[in-house]
DNA sequence: CTTAACTACTTAAGCGGTTAAGCTGAGTAT
DNA sequence: ATACTCAGCTTAACCGCTTAAGTAGTTAAG
């Protein structure tokens, strides 16, 4: 680990040029003698050499570096990874990028023209972006012939990997899974859907599924709020307002759920009593509160680790213009309560 | 944006040479005409021109990129970006980071020798280290000289900057709390004391705080699980059959608490009627709990903010071992009943 | 005995910047 | 007229590595 030991100091220390070094050290089809070889990977050891990562990539035009972006907000203004949903699709894909000699650059400040100039500058050699909903700068990014995948983007855009879950059929069964506990007068409380491709499709889902069991949806009771915590307890004085009416409610996110039952509380509203409540991503804290959360599960780590999957497979040049689908599914917890 | 545009189609387009368009774009000490500035920056503009920091970094033995490392596991399996303590710290030092022109690298990996290689071969301007305990790969990672500022890490390695809140009066604080609103037997749960310089100085607190009031330290209640919402859910079993004569009790994290919580459900025990119950960490979660959770305040993101800005100091070769430490304060909501 | 085909290297030209040192010509001092 | 200064450049070496092309020595084939 001694200051800068370089290619051509373990090629001195060998006797050989720093051409023979490097083929030795990337494995390249030259032929080398196995004594030179040894030598070679002794000195190295010995030297404590560690390539230059810098001087590596400008020479070979390739890099060890992914990119993941993030959007700057989410409901409030603290950072999306505050956001365990965020976290954990992060900490997967740092994890795979790891298991493949990759490093992970992030950037919580949305897909933008900075953005692309500093993937352009280090030469990234793959973006994954989640929740894009803007086709401008995805056209921008299509020019640079970066690899990208997105996650959870819906965009008229398909020069892209997209992975993501079938957002329109887990808000199908949710609303599905009221109905069937005897539910008919059922609200929905979301994002912004003009600005939000998956509040669409969620809300698709929903709508599907009240035309299915012949109900009509009111309109009343679709509430639009960002994605928080405190939006959703904040909507619960809109929601209390709608009780007794209103028996169940889907909600396209835990957090806002979350934020909702806190909310109710206030207005004397229980959960599932006076209202049955499904929610949306099935985060981990959605299993310890009380009632436990009944909720549509995705496999969060799972979208993290196929994103990179496909990021990597792009990389080295196969597939293109994937649109990777996760399942989902209902966890049944304590939230929702049968209706007679 | 077209593809490698670089310094010397700049410079041929302009008719200088290289160092010229060098010099006008890092505002270095030379003198250049306005005109010829202008022509530059101007060609710049028109050509798409961005820098190779690859080149830059080799050429000018500086980089723009720092790391940011992170424990592999807390409790479980999770990434503990899943862990929105960790969330919050990375978001807001990668806010800073960006704001100086900087770009975050991550590692989930624990600090290592395998990471020390990365900040090397990468030529990282510094790294922040979050919750290391272990003095062994602190003393190799300062022989590399790279800046280092930890958070949350207590180390006989005095070397580096540190980053921490007043762990022993945050426990000092709850266990006073709980005090003064008339308990007496008082529990502790904790993370593992031993490998864990955080929870050994907030078992000092919770000491110290009993011994003030004249209170014998009951063994007994003191509980020591991994730091996680599962191992919080299961320590329940233990802690239900110390009630009712334990009335209160400190939890060393707000995740623990809260699956405390939703464990002690199980057994019927209400908070705080039960069991008065103190967190630690204040997550936004915290406040969004039924009951809400009393717990011990961090301003978590001011703590990768502070991180970040004394690396800054470090790389620009100002000030050294510094430990900064954050204040805390009680958050009063609803897991805490006050004995008569 | 040539020639061809290997093996095991070396040479050297980049990659795209930075930067110390040098050059040039106009303006000023002597 | 001569020397000095200094603004405004240029030259060219260098950062540490990659890689196409070349070379020498050996062995096999014709």
């Amino acid at each position: 680990m001694n200051s800068k030991v370089t290619l051509k100091d373990v090629a001195d220390y060998v006797g050989v040029s720093t051409a023979t070094v490097s083929y030795v050290l990337n494995g390249k089809q030259q032929s080398i003698s196995d004594e030179t070889k040894e030598a070679i990977l002794s000195a190295v050891k010995e030297l404590g050499y560690y390539p230059n990562m810098n001087a590596k990539e400008l020479a070979s035009n390739r890099s060890q570096l992914i990119g993941v972006v993030v959007p700057q907000t989410e409901g409030d203004n603290k950072s999306v990874f505050a956001n365990s949903f965020y976290g954990e699709i992060l900490g997967s894909i740092e994890r795979e990028a790891r298991q493949q000699g990759y490093q992970v650059v992030i950037s919580c400040a949305d897909l933008d023209d900075n953005y692309i100039r500093i993937a352009y500058e280090r030469n990234l050699s793959g973006i994954i972006a989640i929740g894009v909903y803007q086709d401008g700068i995805l056209s921008k990014l299509s020019e640079t012939k970066i690899p990208v995948v997105l996650i959870d983007s819906y965009c008229k855009t398909k020069d892209f990997d997209n992975v993501r879950i079938d957002d329109e059929q887990g808000s199908y069964l949710a609303t599905s899974y009221l109905i069937r506990n005897g539910h008919r007068r059922i609200g929905f409380l979301c994002g912004h859907i003009q600005e939000n491709g998956v509040m669409q499709k969620r809300f698709q889902g929903y709508r599907k599924a009240l035309e299915k069991a012949g109900i009509n949806l009111n309109p009343q009771w679709v509430f639009e709020r960002k994605v928080s915590f405190e939006e959703g307890r904040l909507a619960a004085a809109y929601i209390a307002k709608a009780l007794p009416e209103m028996t169940g409610l889907v909600c396209t996110a835990d957090v806002m759920a979350i934020g909702l039952m806190k909310g109710l509380h206030t207005y004397r509203v229980t959960v599932p009593e006076d209202l049955s409540i499904i929610g949306f991503d099935d985060l981990e804290i959605a299993n310890y509160l009380e009632p436990g959360l009944t909720t549509v599960h995705q496999a969060i780590a799972e979208k993290g680790a196929k994103a990179f999957d496909s990021l990597l497979n792009e990389i080295r040049g196969n597939s293109r213009q994937q649109d990777i689908v996760l399942p989902v599914s209902i966890i049944e917890r304590e939230s929702v309560k049968e209706l007679k």
